[in-house]
DNA sequence: TGATTAATTAATTAAACGTTTAATTAATAG
DNA sequence: CTATTAATTAAACGTTTAATTAATTAATCA
């Protein structure tokens, strides 16, 4: 019944109280975006935390609390760690590249599990997760595309939508296909490489693979 | 312990003994694709395949047996679908980015399935997914980007494998995003406007963002 | 100090799961 | 017709799960 520690009163093993809950959150981190959501159990999340595994219920409502609480805080670490990466309206090609790929590079979870919610959750979760990721680059980007294609800096016959779909996506699937980088050409995507990765996309993004002298 | 239909003496009972592990091999696959393994149960696949859930192990040897027949299946009509769509070691990057945009398009469940393979799952089944998902495409498309920058027809300073997961970036990740696309920009992904992605993504990897009278 | 109440633990519950088993039906072979 | 074997079913098993309840500890305040 007490969904949450209601009411509670300041300065009362609070501290202790906190120290909880900070605990749960971190192990449900630990096992959530490793494993899928049935595949993980209270207890081992419990055990890893060091609490009895009736905390979940007494703090979170239950698993599926939990995971929700997990999931808010790691969308508002995120937002707070991008929102310092770039002015507002004012992101170029290369900012985003090399941003991004720092950021993905940093955070080997964040594209896995974004995915994961985006592509097979449903449910409250999913809609908060998208919209938080879509408010996070996408529309500065999207902004800043149609300056440079309206001022005849991009070409003119260039959909920005379609634009930005390519840029993401050469930006964000080596993080995504991580697996099969290092499985089949051998490579690891560390800080260096991902840093490379950001370069060569923006040369390629600005001036395309063909020879200066080529033909179509 | 007779973990198949061991030896079955040819013409007794067959059809109907294929018939039941067709239904369990097509509803495991309306259910294992949308959902998660452990969300899944047996007791639903055999309803809706509308046998017994003791077939499960009678033909497969048990939920995870029938799971990896389903990947089987899967991985085979995918290679042989692919198999048609090009002439080996002649592979465009217009024509990659057609045939692949087709084949997301037409089948949603794809991306979704290798990428949750590939990121999620472990053991064998993620290997046999990753070789079988690598070998259709990569390869054939690596040495035709190779081919392309040694004859000087590529910039010669492009590296191979990083504009290979630029292209493959471009190509798949709207695939991926797909309830993004929809939900943030107002994009649906059906045949036509993959096509139009397609071509936008040629474009846009062989000339670049530039405008031809632009600077960097 | 002693009552009160929040916080935590321990024990328990009911449900769901995949799997196994034993019994039954159907079909072929000798 | 009988023996044999494959196919199928229904029931039960043991395990694991999330959740609940009861009991205990500890901190605050009258």
């Amino acid at each position: 019944m007490a969904h949450k520690p209601q009411n509670r009163p300041a300065g009362r093993r609070t501290a202790a109280a906190e120290s909880v809950r900070e605990a749960l959150l971190g192990a449900a981190r630990q096992f959530f975006l490793r494993r899928e959501f049935k595949a993980v159990s209270l207890r081992e999340i419990a055990d890893a935390a060091g609490v009895n595994s009736a905390m979940v219920n007494y703090y979170f409502g239950g698993k599926q609390g939990l995971y929700e609480a997990m999931v808010d805080e790691l969308l508002s670490s995120l937002q707070a760690s991008l929102d310092a990466s770039h002015e507002r309206d004012q992101i170029t090609v290369a900012e985003f590249s090399t941003h991004y790929s720092r950021l993905l590079a940093d955070n080997p979870w964040w594209p896995n599990f974004v995915i994961r919610e985006v592509l097979f959750s449903d449910g409250p979760i999913r809609e908060r997760v998208i919209n938080r990721f879509a408010s996070v680059f996408a529309p500065d980007l999207l902004r800043s595309l149609q300056r440079e294609i309206g001022s005849g800096h991009y070409r003119a016959d260039l959909d920005p939508r379609l634009t930005l779909l390519s840029l993401m996506g050469m930006t964000v699937f080596p993080f995504l296909a991580r697996p099969l980088l290092e499985q089949v050409l051998g490579m690891t995507l560390d800080r260096e490489t991902a840093g490379k990765l950001a370069a060569h996309n923006t040369q390629l993004f600005l001036h395309g693979a063909l020879n200066s002298a080529g033909e179509t």
